[in-house]
DNA sequence: TAGTAATCGAGACGGTACGTCGGGTCTTCGA
DNA sequence: TCGAAGACCCGACGTACCGTCTCGATTACTA
């Protein structure tokens, strides 16, 4: 979770209440206004909530969302274990062409992204507390492939994963259409077979 | 180029001199200061420039650096051709590689994709203007190595252009290290492995 | 006329519509529900005019408010003279009353009292553009009044300045009933009677 | 002694040690930072008292600040008698000077009044407590006085009185600099010459 | 070679949101 | 069971930029 960077206010008399408010408008304001109009002020109006209570506990719009963000969709990606290591690793990604193009997560995820690039503190979060689980959970389920003799034992797993992540950044990054489902499945296939396929030179 | 919605200036009028000064400024400032203190109010002072005229012909700050980068880069990456495909792709995405990480370029890119995520124009123009033009000489290249038998006929090409551009973005756009140098070309290797790799299944 | 301290704006450029509209409202503010609800803010939202332009022009809500009671006084105490000293001051004195017990200007002037207890700046203005100007009608009246014989020639002006203004901040500070016209009747003859005897001891 | 107007927590159970620390702190941020940073959080921050416990005893931090003035300042103007007038009054003028110019008891003096200006309750409180007690004893001095002669029978004592506090709260009012000694001797010599001459017209 | 029409600099303007501060109320928790 | 600690809602603060809008004062094309 993100905090705030002054002297920490004490979470146990946090109220729940605001904090359920805060997040509950975020996501209202960036679905029905875009993420443009979504403002600390705005927020604060919606869920009535004071200002000051927002800037308590997060640093920055971003990280409001966030965490609207994670609370929605915590743990809606429990990986897969079908046996065929191909057949999950689509089911992973396009789980995640779902978030980009949801039509509440996507757009505050859009918005959170712009943001990490001008904001470090919300970057390392969003890799903590979102990116990193979702690929440790890629890591496990390859490596337990790998021991199953599916992958080769020398697999350059993170290449892989790299490989898998990347076009659907690359492809949100400048706006062009999210791959579909066969998409997904041949971007697998394709990165799948350079696993497996003999080192040649 | 961009031009402002309203009906245009259009005119060879426009001074020269003025346009110079708004692009260094804007790119000044995104080096010294990061995007974030890059503001049309700041522009407009650094350059001795009004802000009326800044208006007067570019829509967006991200318009006004999109510009500053282009006239930057202009024509710096002409696509190598040493014969083997595999080296000059490690070249040009090396290449890309480097524009992230200019110490001037880099950080006004970054701010021009923070800004793409929430700007259709800007997005539409990042691409016909910067990204679209690299993938074609990508993909000429790529055409001319099918043709002399270095790829298979039947290669899927495009698919092969994201999966080399895409861990580039989606390294940028997480805030992660870039790919050193023999990464790039190990990640080269997987991709064209795959490409050559018989489909299997 | 105050100005705030940062590099002075261009007053020439300055719209008159937004200041007589600034000064309107926060007299009508202060006049419907008292000082403590002008608020900058609340002078802005009334007058259509923006914060920053108030800020442009005057350092503080008590700026505002002392202007715009300037602007309504404005030489509406144009020193009288009859011929006779003691009535000429007692109509002047009557007209203090008359401000601090005004409906609109009343209030404003009160709540500037309030502020120049902790506001320096705003203390030397009040001197400067208010009082300093009506005492000097003071002096010269009763300088004339001297020239005709009227007052000794050795009488102590300034002291019977403080001593006829002085009862009236003296009541107002301490939130007392002003003294009616008899009263001020009774307390210029005092301090007249004083003013020509003959030093005794 | 003022007290807040919900229902009177009025206990003997008040802690004597929190009633300390709040005054103290009150006068001592008074002191140092002047009367605009004296705040009722700041008080609770620096008396390390809680702002609940302020609320429960004062309604105001004027209130505090009247308290803890009158116990700063309690029997500390016994008013003298020395057998002549004159120099009575002037001692006891000269010692409302020294209050308003005490580096402690003066600012919080002067931020109370700056309250009574729209505060009604405390206007109240700082007569009753703190101005008529004072005026009692001058008016006792002087009937003293007008027995034994020293003042003719049918002198207007309210009168006098107003004019010898006046041109103090005046000076006081306008940021003005009070009075020296010999200042405040000529004005009691005035106004007891006015008080003495018999009355003209 | 003057007019004349646009651009230019400067920067004031109405706005919106910022992040902070203090007011006064209410809750939690430790002694 | 009281009071310190402090979270809460609220509203105002003063600032920063936004994008629009006059202003003269240069230009640089037209007539």
């Amino acid at each position: 979770m993100i905090t705030p960077s002054e002297s920490a206010p004490n979470s146990r008399r946090r109220s729940e209440r605001s904090r359920r408010a805060t997040l509950a408008a975020a996501l209202d304001l960036c679905t029905e206004n875009g993420y443009g109009k979504v403002t600390i002020e705005a927020i604060a109006g919606r869920a009535g909530v004071s200002k000051k209570t927002i800037y308590r506990w997060w640093p920055t719009k971003g990280a409001v969302l966030l965490d609207a963000v994670t609370e929605l969709v915590v743990s809606d990606t429990p990986f897969p274990d079908t046996g065929d290591i191909d057949v999950d690793l689509c089911t992973h990604i396009a789980s995640l062409v779902h978030l980009f193009s949801a039509p509440v997560a996507g757009p505050a995820y859009t918005g959170i992204l712009s943001e990490v690039l001008h904001d470090e503190r919300l970057a390392r979060t969003v890799n903590e507390q979102f990116v990193i689980p979702r690929v440790a959970l890629v890591y496990a389920r390859m490596r337990r492939a790998q021991e199953q003799g599916q992958l080769p034992p020398d697999a350059d797993l993170p290449m892989a994963v790299e490989l898998l992540y990347g076009p659907l950044y690359y492809r949100h990054a400048l706006r062009r259409p999210l791959p579909t489902e066969e998409r997904v499945e041949a971007m697998v296939a394709h990165v799948m077979r350079a696993l497996r396929a003999p080192a040649s030179s």
